[in-house]
DNA sequence: ATAGGGTTAG
């Protein structure tokens, strides 16, 4: 135990302050490794700090570990929990001063603290000048590596260690080595990974698996996921989240569903990890009732106080459509860090709500949060769902002027769709003229849509050869380009590029729609056939249409590519997914509660103005999630304001 | 009692 009168005075008070010191030092280095790394390093770089520390006179006493460099492997840890790079720099200086040598562990936690900040030649530098390196030194270096997945600085440490230097990988190597290339969809550095791994023997090792497990499940090859863990002895509990992740992943979401069955009958407690994995099955399965599921065993499990676990069920809810289920969410989080903010912005941005998300933003910078450029990101992108463009423009110049976060690429776009949204489309162009970064397809095609509005074909012309040449095989933009001259009357044109796109050989994506009904999802084409219900649905939505046309609306037939008749246009355009979708909606769903429907591609304008009919006459909210984002129509307006 | 490793939210 340090007693309190060892201590030197003016350092007492500051310790004492800090939370859970219990003046014991391995507990109280322990604690704030954890608990509070950056206070931690705060503390430490004042000077007399470590100088008591480290001098072996020191009047502070650690009578049972007395080795400072138990101490400071600590404390350089805490370091590179909290990223800070001149934290780092201050306690390498610091050891070389104290001790006048960096090796041992302590040089290996200093590489790692490097690698992990992204200063691969600081780590580089620091590791040669190392003259006894084992095995740990070298995995300190490719974890660091791994952690940024930087996968060919892992391979080439593992090729010198191996081959140059003669020393044997263990299965931390290459486990650090396969986390790396599933972040970065390595597969094939994955598949040499896995091939040392057997022969080395190690696929006993049931870590070593679940990392070939994530990268074969991240890389979409299902079918060698489920040979893996046929042939592994036993599994543990990552392993069943894995399981149930790889599956939820690659579109089949329902057997991810069905594992967790199995995992439950086999008795074993779901934890934070089984519940993401969940999640986002439940995405993917875009079914509502199964999220309220896994919410109760989120509640069940005591699992609610977990901030990842809140904020994934909470982006949950608003990707489904549950704004107000999500807004629960947030509110019941204590302390929400800036991670749980951003989601629940973006929540509001996606779902068209801007003020909401600009009083949110002010909330979150008043309790002290600081945001970063994803806060930023659907800050800017709420601010042109709902047409701020003033409150936009702004918010733009804050970001780099107050909080000096340099705009990205998503930001850029957000901006250019915004400008355009308002028509200032020369200005908008400006900005992708003057940007300092190369300009990618998200940008251009917020121009491009921009232009598709207001009706602009030559800059429209422009910017779809720009996208063209970016993405030649994103069927989109040429149907784009083709409605554009379509909606212009340029039908000679718009053949044109139809047939462009047919000698690419590129298909269309066929819309289609989907609605939860009865624990399942229902799903809707263009002219649908299949679906049992079909007589009601059609007799519905012939009799909806019917009303509206009797209030006097005529169907906007040039969002029809073709150039057919008109009886024919609006026959081809009333049997469009999400009218069938709405239909079926109305026959099946209680009178007060929304219509939620997702789509697969864009919502086509002439079923904008329906939906935005029937909410009005049939006195409905109608949800739908396009592409885009999501558009809630009641007493006939949308929330997108007629832009999207 | 100390260093390196598997799944994790915006």
């Amino acid at each position: 135990m340090i007693t309190v009168a060892s201590c030197s005075s003016s350092l007492l008070p500051s310790l004492q302050s800090l939370p859970g010191f219990l003046f014991k030092s391995r507990t109280f280095f322990y604690f704030h490794q954890i608990q509070n790394p950056q206070r931690f390093c705060k503390l430490f770089t004042q000077k007399r700090f470590h100088n008591a520390l480290l001098s072996p006179r020191s009047s502070v006493q650690f009578p049972s570990h007395p080795n400072p460099d138990i101490l400071l492997s600590y404390l350089i840890s805490a370091v590179g929990s909290c990223s800070s790079i001149s934290y780092c720099r201050a306690i390498h200086s610091c050891v070389i001063k104290s001790f006048n040598y960096t090796d041992g562990f302590i040089g290996d936690q200093l590489v790692s603290c490097y690698t992990r900040l992204g200063r691969a030649d600081d780590a580089r530098n620091l590791f040669d000048e190392m003259p006894n390196k084992d095995l740990v030194s070298w995995n300190s270096l490719i974890s660091g590596f791994s952690r940024r997945g930087y996968v060919d600085k892992c391979l080439d440490a593992f090729f010198r260690m191996k081959f140059e230097m003669g020393i044997e990988p263990n299965e931390v190597t290459l486990i650090s080595i396969t986390s790396a290339c599933a972040s970065r969809g390595a597969i094939d550095e994955g598949k040499y990974t896995h091939g040392f791994a057997l022969k080395l023997g190690m696929l006993w090792e049931v870590k070593l698996v679940n990392s070939l497990i994530n990268l074969y499940g991240k890389s979409g090859y299902l079918d060698a996921v489920c040979r893996l863990v046929e042939t592994m002895p036993v599994g543990n509990i990552v392993s069943w989240n894995l399981m149930i992740a790889s599956h939820a992943q690659n579109g089949t979401a329902a057997d991810g569903v069905g594992y967790f069955n199995l995992m439950r009958r086999a008795g074993i407690n779901p934890d934070d990890g089984t519940v993401l994995s969940l999640l986002e099955a439940c995405e993917n399965l875009g079914l509502q009732k199964l999220a309220e599921g896994v919410h109760g065993l989120i509640t069940k499990c005591g699992l609610y106080a977990n901030a990842t676990v809140a904020t994934g069920l909470l982006d949950l809810y608003a990707k489904l459509g549950r704004l107000n289920y999500s807004l629960k969410v947030f509110e019941e989080v204590n302390n929400p860090d800036k991670v749980a903010w951003t989601a629940m912005l973006a929540g509001y941005a996606v779902h068209g709500n801007g003020r909401e998300a600009m009083e949110l933003f002010e909330g979150m910078v008043k309790v002290g949060v600081e945001p970063d450029h994803v806060t930023f990101t659907h800050l800017l992108s709420a601010c042109s769902h709902s047409g701020l463009v003033k409150e936009g423009k702004n918010y733009f110049d804050i970001m780099s002027q107050v909080y000096g976060i340099e705009p990205r690429l998503d930001h850029y776009s957000c901006m250019v769709d915004l400008l355009g949204r308002s028509g200032l489309l020369n200005d908008a162009y400006e900005l992708i003229k003057r940007m300092p970064l190369k300009p990618n397809s998200a940008v251009w095609g917020a121009l491009f849509g921009a232009c598709r509005v207001y009706g602009n074909i030559e800059l429209g012309k422009e910017v779809a050869e720009r996208l063209f040449s970016l993405d030649p095989s994103d069927s989109r933009n040429y149907i784009m380009l083709s409605n554009m001259y379509s909606a212009a009357g340029l039908w000679r044109d718009a053949s044109k590029v139809r047939a462009l796109m047919k000698e690419k050989g590129l298909i269309r994506n066929p819309g289609c729609s989907f609605i939860e009904h009865g624990n399942k999802i229902h799903r809707f084409a263009v002219g649908d056939r299949s679906h049992p219900e079909l007589e009601k649905i059609y007799t519905k939505l012939e009799e909806v249409i019917g009303k509206i046309r009797e209030a006097g609306f005529v169907s906007k037939t040039e969002f029809i590519l073709h150039d057919v008749e008109q009886a024919v246009k609006e026959d081809m355009i009333s049997k469009h997914s999400e009218k069938l979708a709405i239909a079926f909606g109305l026959l099946v769903t209680n009178a007060g509660m929304p219509i939620i429907i997702t789509k697969n591609l864009r919502i086509c304008g002439d079923c904008h103005s329906t939906a935005k009919l029937i909410s009005l006459i049939e006195k409905r909210t109608i949800i739908i999630r396009d592409s885009k984002r999501f558009h809630h129509f009641a007493a006939g307006i949308c929330s997108c304001g007629d832009y999207w």
